[in-house]
DNA sequence: GTGAAAGCGCTAACAT
DNA sequence: ATGTTAGCGCTTTCAC
């Protein structure tokens, strides 16, 4: 009987086209080591009765589950969601599905969530970042599949690496403020910081520190434009003498560029301000925004690369890629004369 | 050898545990099955070698897979990003993991991708709106898994549904746009129409022709600010006399919103704008966006709980639920006394 | 080019 | 409360 669809096996195909299993099974997976009329036969007969292949069966005896497992710390966010696209179109064409997990951007969950993944048998690994629990960190090694930790470079790669520098990108940022004039730099931060925003932060408190001379001035706040509008209310009545701002997100890059519109807070000539992550929404708030462009995309799909090279036994590249990033230099930045002006 | 991760099994533990490996793979299972002395020495042997559950044998014995299959047409849009999450968060505290595919709003892609997840013998499947290829849906019917369609509700779903009624959503802004005073409203959307749009524009023109008389007046354009900017651009420049635009997604009508404001084209004085999806930015683009709110998340939660449900054999609750969603009126469609001295 | 036998790691069903 | 037997659907290995 053919009624639910996993109940059509390669035994019944088998029967049904006149050969052993063996030779379905074939005709599947090498077509070309058939005879052109027992592949057809075959081929017809699978046909015909709807046959699926079982992938689950297939797993257990070549312990090829054909799946790769992925914990980012969200999808709602549109950096991981390009991510995991370039992530899946990269392993898609040799036949390779991805098992996502999220952890919410917690050590504790990522363990949890790639540990259940893992009962799976993926045959490979994709990790965001280069913090993870060490009992994670430990079954990891001794399961030897491929792994990649991505998104940021990381000093200590458990195996690849792909992404950029947060702190080469905190450091251009604060430079290309410096070259447009501002002397008094504030960064704004989220609330709970997680390794990549703290390099970003540290890279910024030592540059202030030892190229402007003056003492780290960091605003906390909500991860949204609302978020924003709210810090920079707080930085206008706490540090009204900052000429420069540095955000670790475009969303409150946005929320703060709009609030220092309302308060007449002129940007750039007053405050020079720069996000990170080019937001489309960005280029369109008034003078435009500046900020720091990831190739989300393209990470997800070196990541992808690279776990496939290895999965096929491609002569192997570089095990760590960094794709870099852009500075976006737009009017929310620009070269200020008034605040050259103030300070000279 | 306690090697690789994978290479420990229910038999290594029994061994070392002195037991049978029925006892083991039970202590995992139905712990309270044993006795406390047993379980001790079991879950002790387990954890000494670093035993990993291999799913994909006792997936292939029990014929549960403890996974569900997703096809949703992108992952780079928030509000299947959200719904994803709400799935997932639904269905992992009862030990199910989702995997997913994305069809970039392709029937054939839809049905390509789902196939192949079909492989792994997901337990329940997921599809987004109610158009799909035949073929897939013959599959699906053959396989008796509890299928949810979501996001919109549809006419004749194959099992389960959930979602909102994009024609009710449609009528209610062209609705809310009329009470506040327009007379001459245009349709702004995008260049490749899936069912989703078509429903909220067979809506609108119905309504026009019928309310305000006056044929549909539908301008084209790509999803994005941008787009919403240049859509903007034509409006003006082919059809000056509207004084209501009901632009099928939010972006779009940020964009349309921020051009309106360029080209000195009042809102909502002269032209009332309403988008659709409720993103953080329209509150923040003056004079804020009138949009139509639905609750994406709840939307994949709800779907998570009824295949959970009827996985775990609850009594059935209704199949089809209408989640709704919710016009927010904001002041780029405030009732503006120019455009009803202009029209009377 | 095709087939037979064995077994992947687990659980259902039946003992005891 | 615990063990024994059989077998899920496929692929590996070896034979012809």
């Amino acid at each position: 009987m053919t009624d639910a669809l996993g109940s059509v096996s390669l035994e019944d195909v088998a029967r049904r086209a006149g050969v052993s299993i063996m030779t379905v099974s074939r005709a599947f997976r090498r077509p070309d080591a058939l005879s052109e009329d027992t592949l057809e036969k075959v081929l017809r007969a699978a046909e015909a009765l709807g046959y699926l292949p079982n992938q689950i069966a297939s797993g257990l005896r070549s312990k090829r589950s054909q799946t790769v497992a992925c914990v980012i710390p969200t999808i709602s966010s549109p950096v991981y969601a390009n991510v995991v696209q370039g992530i899946a179109d990269a392993i898609s064409p040799e036949g390779y599905s991805l098992v996502l997990g999220t952890s919410n951007y917690a050590v504790d969950e990522e363990r949890r969530v790639m540990m259940s993944l893992l009962a799976y048998r993926p045959e490979a690994v994709v990790l965001a970042g280069g913090d993870h629990r060490p009992e994670l960190t430990r079954s990891l090694a001794r399961l030897k599949a491929p792994l990649v930790e991505l998104w940021e470079l990381v000093p200590k790669p458990l195996d690849m690496n792909v992404g950029f520098s947060n702190h080469a990108a905190g450091a251009a940022i604060v430079d290309h403020l410096i070259r447009m004039g501002s002397r008094r730099i504030a960064f704004m931060t989220v609330k709970v910081e997680h390794a990549r925003v703290r390099a970003r932060r540290a890279t910024y408190e030592a540059a202030v520190t030892k190229v402007l001379n003056h003492a780290p001035i960091v605003i906390a706040t909500d991860l949204s434009i609302e978020g924003g509008r709210r810090g920079l209310r707080r930085l206008r009545d706490r540090h009204p003498d900052v000429d420069g701002l540095f955000c670790t997100s475009d969303s409150i890059a946005v929320g703060a560029m709009l609030k220092a519109m309302e308060l007449g807070w002129s940007v750039p000539d007053e405050l020079a301000i720069a996000g990170f992550g080019d937001l489309e929404i960005g280029r369109h708030v008034p003078p435009g925004m500046t900020t720091v462009r990831v190739p989300e995309y393209r990470v997800g799909q070196v990541a992808g690369e690279m776990i496939v090279g290895r999965l096929l036994g491609r002569p192997e590249g570089a095990r760590t890629v960094d794709v870099g990033f852009e500075v976006v230099a737009r009017g929310s930045s620009a070269r200020a004369e008034s605040k050259r002006v103030r300070r000279r």
